[in-house]
DNA sequence: ACATCTACCTAAAGGCTTTAGGCAAAAGGT
DNA sequence: ACCTTTTGCCTAAAGCCTTTAGGTAGATGT
């Protein structure tokens, strides 16, 4: 009888893609044994337990997000930069649900410390370089704009805008444009 | 032996009361039954399944945070009426967590429209009437008003806002600030 | 060939979910 | 008061998920 050859990293990736298919809420990992065509037992080895996995999963999916954040600010500046940004987002949310609602599970500050949660700070932060906004306004703006990154995003992901008009990318557009003016115009206290 | 008195109502208010003190996705039928000192079928005769609990939890949570957005915005217009609204959504989050994760929970679209979501579309397109927006912008304002609430409102809750300077509730304040300066000044297309 | 990992297994205990069937308290009519 | 109906709660039991303990065989290195 041969082996499946699992490890902890490949376990976590396969907890990933399931994920995606059926919901980062439905994952179990008697379901993932299933999927993985292992007894549920054999998981044990690899993962502490289904809080662990779930864990994982979550890392995982903030690495991968903002190793592609960082890639589409590269050589961006100012409105072209908030712009790639915030569809990275997006654009990951649509194609990985599971994985996008894995990257909001609540870690502890620890976990979440040592995760790549800072990175996507810093990016959002360096998105600001291109806009005229001095301390504690930065902070502010970073805050916004994460709110509206995270929440648009999990709105339209829960079907809020579906069936009414205009269509979601519409209004997506809009956002951005209406955000890029703000950052211009900040107003003052 | 006399009997604990439950209905349907009780049965989902208690659900929710919990959900406030462990979490909503902690949540579970034993663990309720539990609470109300009754045994786990007892609570099948008030209770479809554990889904059926979560969703009319969810239905509460949506149905008081319209009640207190209403109260609210009564009487108010333009920043008043802004900064009033935004403050229900923030204050209840963090009064009843559980209660406002569960408004959070995915409903199928039939229920979603039948609970009061539209209810708070209407009432974030009320605030609009203050401000000088035409559509289809104005209902690209209330999307993004939306996402920010329920953006800023969750990362928050995540604890992501924590041991950071400056604190939140000055991000907060200068957040409302600076949305309603972009209401007020729309970038056109 | 040998020892040693290591990936996987069987077995079992405990918890949550859900259904079926029953009893007794409450409510309502006569 | 008495009887009937309703209903709130119970016990019992089956099924699935989690987790631990202990065992076996395939992979790896000497």
């Amino acid at each position: 009888m041969t082996r499946a050859g699992l490890n902890t990293q490949r376990v976590t990736e396969a907890g990933a893609d399931l994920a995606d298919e059926i919901g980062f809420t439905q994952i179990t990992v008697s379901e993932l044994a299933r999927r993985l065509d292992v007894k549920v037992a054999s998981l044990y080895s690899h993962v502490r337990n289904s809080e662990d996995l779930k864990v994982r999963i979550a890392l995982l999916a903030l690495e991968e997000l903002a190793d592609r954040a960082a890639d589409a600010i590269a050589g961006r500046a100012g409105k072209d930069a908030l712009i790639a940004l915030a569809n990275v987002y997006r654009d990951y949310a649509r194609a990985h649900p599971g994985r996008y609602t894995a990257a909001q599970y609540r870690l502890d500050p620890q976990t979440a410390a040592a995760g790549a949660g800072p990175r996507h700070a810093r990016m959002t932060r360096a998105i600001l370089r291109g806009y005229d906004l001095q301390e504690p306004d930065r902070t502010h703006a970073v805050r916004l704009l994460g709110s509206v990154f995270h929440g648009y995003t999990s709105l339209e992901m829960g079907g809020g805008f579906d069936h009414s008009a205009p269509d979601s990318d519409q209004s997506w557009s809009r956002t951005l444009d209406a955000l890029d003016a703000l950052l211009r115009h900040w107003p003052r206290p």
